[in-house]
Order: C-alpha cells, then sequence, then structure tokens
RNA sequence: CUGCCCGUAGCUCAGCUGGAUAGAGCAACGGACUUCUAAUCCGUAGGUCGGGCGUUCGAAUCGCUUCGGGCAGGCCA
C-alpha cells in the first residue's frame, strides 16, 4: 500500500544504490564495504533534482577512491526498471542526483483524491498507546497563556500522533490534592470571613491566592450559604469551602479548554492516587528497593542512584507526601497500571528542573526512562500597539485564556501557537491576529481555502463537478506552478511523519502556509474555468485536491477552513 | 556560582542526526485586476548565521571557549 509517496522513492533510491554498489563490488570494481544508511534528501536547489545522495563522499574513506570516481561506477551499475527514475547525474563533490519523471506527482494526486480526509494517515506508530499530558493547571485559578499555549501544542501534538497511527489518549492532571489545595482552603476562608465579619476581621495571608476569583466564589456562597460556616471549625470550613469551589473552577477550566478545540480523555485526580492507595504502594515500593533513605526527619528518594546530583525528599518531616511523590505513583500508574507504552508530558520551561529527576523516578519504577518524553516549551509574551500586554482591556486583570479567546478568536490563537519551535520563545502579536490581510498568515491560509471553495461552487452552478480522476488525464498538469503545487500536495504524509518524530506540529503550519502560497500563485499562473474540457477538468482535480489537503491539515489544527470570506 | 533554552536579513522565524550559491513571511521599493475572491500574484533589494578556536574533503549545523538575552537551582508545584 501506499501511502507516502516519498517515503516510497526514498525506498526506491535506496535500493537503486544498494544493489548498484554490490554488483561494483562483485565485479571488483569497488572494495567491499558496508553501507549503513543511504541518505536521500531533497536538495535545497531544484536544478540538483529531485532527490540526492550523498553517498559517495560518505564511503570515500572506505573504498579509498575518490568521491566522484565512486559516484562514477555506482551510477554505471545502477538498473531504474520499476523506479520513477529519469535520470541521474553526478554533481559537485561527489553527490549523486536523481531526477524523476512527473508520475509519482500524478500517482500522489491519486492518493489524495482516493483517500480524501484520509490523506496523510501514515501509520509509524502501529497502535501504540501513547499518553499526552498537558495543560494540567492548577485549578485554583484561571487558565493563563502558558496554558493556552501547552494547550495549543499538547493537542496538536497530540492529533499528529493519531495521523501518524499511534492510539492517543489526552490526559488532564488535576491537582486536586496538596499544597496548593491547602493554600486554596485557606484563601477561600479568609475571604470568606473577611466577607461576613469585615475586611479587617481577618488577615489574608501573604502566600494565598489573591486572585479576584476567590472573592467571587465567597460572595456566591455566602448567597447561597449565607453564615453557616462562621461557627465551624477552620479546617471543616475549609473543606467545605473547597468542595464548593474547586469543582467550580475544574468545570470552569474544562469549559474554556473546549471552547478552545481541546477536549481531554481522561482527568485523572491527584487525590485518586491517594485514595485508591496507590501512592503508599509506591512508597513501599521504593523504599522495599531501598531506594530511599531518611535524613533530617525527612524521607528522601535516592535520585542519586539514577544519575541525578542530588536527592529529593517525597516525604516532609511532618509526614505529608510531596508533590514529587505524588508524581512517582502517577507515572506509575501511566506504565505500570494502564500500560502505556510511551509517555509524553508538556511542560513550562520553568519547570525544566523537574526533567531529570522524574526520568529518574521512571527508571527506578523499572521502565526505560526513553519512555518518558517532556516537552518544553518556552514563556509567551503578549503585545498589543507594540507594547508588551499583561492586562486584559476588559477586566484589568491578567489575561487569561477566555480573554484571548474573546480578542483575538480561537483560529488564531491555535494558529499563532503553534507557528514557533516549543523550544522558543513566542511573541503573540495581538493586533496581527485579528488583521484581516496578507500580514496575518491564518487568513492568508483560509483565503486559499475560501476561493477555493468559491471556484467550486462557480464551476457548479455551470453544471461542472470535480470528476473522477480516472476520466483525467492528469499529464495535462505540467506547468511550473502545477508542478510545485502537486509537490507541495505530495509532502504531506511526509510532513506528519517528521511532525510525529520530532513532536513539532509547528511544522504543519508552516508547511499549510506553503500550500497555501503554491496555490496562489497557481491561480494566478492558470485559469481553470474557460479553459479546453480536459484542461480544466485536470486542473479542476489538483484544485479540488489542494482544498482537501489544506482541510486536512486545519482540522488537525483545530482551525476553520472557511468555504466564504 | 551551577544547570537548561535561545542568539541566522530592519522585524518575526525556518534550516541544526555536517553537504552544493544560507531560506521564507512581514516591512521597504517597482509592477499586475474587461475573465474563476487583488484578503492575491510577479519582481527588486536586503546576511562577517553573536565573536573566537578546533574537529574534516566540507561547519549555521558537531566540540571547546567567550559575550549577550531568558529560565531554573525550596521539606513550593
Amino acid at each position: 500500500m501506499m501511502t507516502n509517496i516519498v517515503e516510497t522513492i526514498k525506498k526506491q533510491i535506496d535500493n537503486v544504490v544498494r544493489s548498484a554498489v554490490s554488483k561494483a563490488v562483485k565485479k571488483e570494481e569497488l572494495p567491499s564495504f558496508e553501507i549503513e544508511e543511504v541518505t536521500v534528501e531533497t536538495p535545497k536547489e531544484k536544478t540538483h533534482g529531485d532527490f540526492s545522495t550523498n553517498i559517495a563522499m560518505q564511503t570515500a574513506k572506505f573504498a579509498k577512491k575518490a568521491p566522484r570516481q565512486i559516484a562514477e561506477t555506482v551510477v554505471n551499475n545502477m538498473e531504474f526498471s520499476n523506479t520513477y527514475v529519469e535520470k541521474v547525474e553526478i554533481a559537485g563533490p561527489g553527490f549523486i542526483n536523481f531526477y524523476l519523471n512527473n508520475n509519482w506527482l500524478y500517482d500522489s494526486l491519486k492518493e489524495v483524491q482516493k483517500k480524501r480526509k484520509e490523506y496523510g494517515r501514515i501509520n509509524i506508530g502501529s497502535g501504540r498507546k501513547v499518553m499526552v499530558e498537558f495543560v494540567s493547571a492548577n485549578p485554583t485559578g484561571p487558565l493563563h497563556m502558558g496554558n493556552a499555549r501547552g494547550g495549543a501544542l499538547g493537542d496538536c501534538i497530540a492529533s499528529v500522533l493519531e495521523k501518524a497511527g499511534y492510539d492517543v489518549t489526552r490526559e488532564f492532571y488535576v491537582n486536586d490534592a496538596g499544597n496548593q489545595i491547602g493554600k486554596f482552603g485557606i484563601s477561600l476562608e479568609a475571604r470568606y470571613l473577611q466577607l461576613l465579619k469585615g475586611e479587617n476581621a481577618v488577615e489574608f495571608p501573604e502566600d494565598g491566592y489573591h486572585g479576584d476569583d476567590i472573592i467571587d466564589h465567597m460572595k456566591n456562597y455566602v448567597k447561597e450559604h449565607g453564615d453557616k460556616l462562621v461557627d465551624v471549625g477552620s479546617s471543616e470550613r475549609q473543606k467545605a469551602l473547597v468542595d464548593y469551589a474547586l469543582p467550580k473552577n475544574i468545570e470552569r477550566i474544562k469549559k474554556g479548554l473546549q471552547e478552545y478545540g481541546v477536549n481531554f480523555d481522561v482527568w485523572f485526580s491527584e487525590q485518586s492516587l491517594y485514595d485508591s492507595g496507590e501512592l503508599k504502594e509506591t512508597l513501599d515500593y521504593l523504599k522495599e528497593k531501598g531506594y530511599t533513605k531518611e535524613d533530617k526527619g525527612a524521607l528522601w528518594f535516592k535520585s542519586s542512584l539514577f544519575g541525578a546530583e542530588k536527592d529529593e525528599v517525597i516525604l516532609r518531616n511532618n509526614g505529608v507526601p510531596t508533590y514529587f511523590l505524588a508524581d512517582i505513583a502517577y507515572h506509575r500508574s501511566k506504565f505500570l497500571k494502564r500500560k502505556f507504552d510511551w509517555v509524553i508530558n508538556l511542560l513550562g520551561a520553568d519547570h525544566h528542573g523537574h526533567v531529570s529527576r522524574m526520568k529518574c523516578a521512571v527508571e527506578a519504577l523499572g521502565v526505560n526512562p526513553d519512555k518518558l518524553d517532556v516537552v518544553l516549551f518556552q514563556l509567551v509574551r503578549l503585545y498589543r500597539n507594540g507594547e508588551i500586554a499583561r492586562m486584559s482591556k476588559r477586566t484589568g486583570k491578567a489575561i487569561s485564556l477566555t480573554d484571548l479567546l474573546e480578542e483575538v478568536g480561537r483560529d488564531a490563537a491555535r494558529f499563532f501557537f503553534n507557528t514557533k519551535a516549543s523550544g522558543n520563545h513566542l511573541d503573540f502579536d495581538l493586533d496581527l491576529a485579528v488583521k484581516k490581510s496578507n500580514e496575518n498568515p491564518v487568513f492568508y491560509v483560509q483565503y486559499a481555502h475560501a476561493r477555493i471553495c468559491s471556484m467550486l461552487r462557480l464551476l457548479e452552478s455551470e453544471g461542472v463537478s470535480v470528476p473522477e480522476i480516472n476520466s483525467v488525464d492528469v499529464h495535462l498538469l505540467d506547468k511550473e506552478e502545477e508542478i510545485e503545487l502537486l509537490r507541495k500536495l505530495s509532502q504531506y504524509p511526509e510532513e506528519i511523519k517528521l511532525a510525529a518524530q520530532t513532536l513539532e506540529p509547528s511544522r504543519l503550519t508552516r508547511y499549510v502556509l506553503d500550500v497555501a502560497a503554491a496555490f496562489h500563485s497557481f491561480y494566478n499562473a492558470c485559469r481553470v474555468k474557460g479553459e479546453r474540457e480536459e484542461l480544466m477538468k485536470a486542473r479542476l482535480l489538483l484544485v479540488d485536491s489542494t482544498k482537501v489537503v489544506i482541510a486536512n491539515v486545519l482540522e488537525l489544527l483545530s482551525i476553520n477552513a472557511p468555504e466564504k470570506m
């Protein structure tokens, strides 16, 4: 089955080269040597052919011959039957350049038409179970820009892996236990008492949550339940208030993410690790294995046994588990209880210190730490009027995901957060994101799609619809702009593969921009309507295929592909 | 002090498991609408790849070093 034409061609070239080499060796034109890998790449310069290999330079040392001489020998022994290769040239220091006939492009056009919505799906994952855990925002407050970037990035990584043939689970780790929930309770309690007994009745804790949302929660609580908690004990009061506010926060987070187009399969509760006994089991396991030590009244995980520089506290001297212990139990659940083959965690770059100790912990659990990948993404800076924007125009408070969606919309947000590699800082220009012009890449791509839809509508109204591929002479597509566009379309499965391998969906936003650009160029150079029928049909097919590819990429990114603009 | 990330055109960024003349978008400048959406296209200009040393046939890419920016280094998460 041909799912990825580019890969097929690379395999063909690989075969051609290997058999040519072994033939030459047999004829003793070359000394015998091992080829580890035939690297096949697409040259930057079009005049250097469609694909090229540097095998002659790589093997020059073993063969003890000049690269160009090796290349010549190899080329003389090549066989091209049943391949797309049309001719071969030796160039530069010893590159072997392959020039293909256009059939590979026409074949890939057939693929697009045959697969439609499924075009781009590949199977490098072979159904392996992978979990992508992302956002996992602290449920004590609203979603911030870091969560917004993490959400767009994580969701797209998950989508890319699904397209690449993995069995993907999107998971949100709800930190509903531990220290920050304690602080949440103290903060709620303080606001509650301030509301009922006056501002000065209690002092608000310095390290509490100062946001207005805490006050709003308590105003609502008082409205609904009055002062019934004023006279009960503090811990009971805090618990009641947390039980009231926390589910509301989690609901709000769910709703916000839904509007953002991010839907999780699993909302995993940290508290459940305590309730189910898994946390204790994990602790017992670590102790039993001798991976722990006691020091200064606390219990430590000896991460130094696994190459780390220092050990980590897992039980404080007051007996309370740390977040890290819960996280170890959590990863035990991911790997050992739920049997994921691969786990990907998204983390803001400010948490990078967590990565190496987590890997140590995974190793301590008896799991190959390579099965854990942590994608660190750098922080976001918002710009408005050329200046750094921190506050929402409407609320005057820190800009939340909800504010962002209100200001620029989901399409722009999802697109912009995926324009840069995760390891780079991201400047988000709020003015640009809403601009309806060619400066704004989102509109550039959406416009291409809408333009195509408009063309198809017009032709449809004249009784011309997209033809069956078998009734079309695709060889008529041979103008430069047509070939360029075909090339771009044929690249999609390969793009999915690369995005999956590098966990970098930003290459897909670049790719879809390229497709849109190739289309716009084609549009200005070639007409569809009004051409003679055979040519019109062929071009119509190309245009329709472009629409399919753009729509597929946008769907993967959770961005609308509008039919009209 | 130590560790991680980043430094490429005026701006925002690709390229980084070493390859041929370092790419794109925006901004700038000059062109293209009697015909399928000009929210578009075509062209021009723009660079000591932060600096230095090394590795080799070959370095933006790898190593060392240095400078500049960001972030970490809690019995916080």
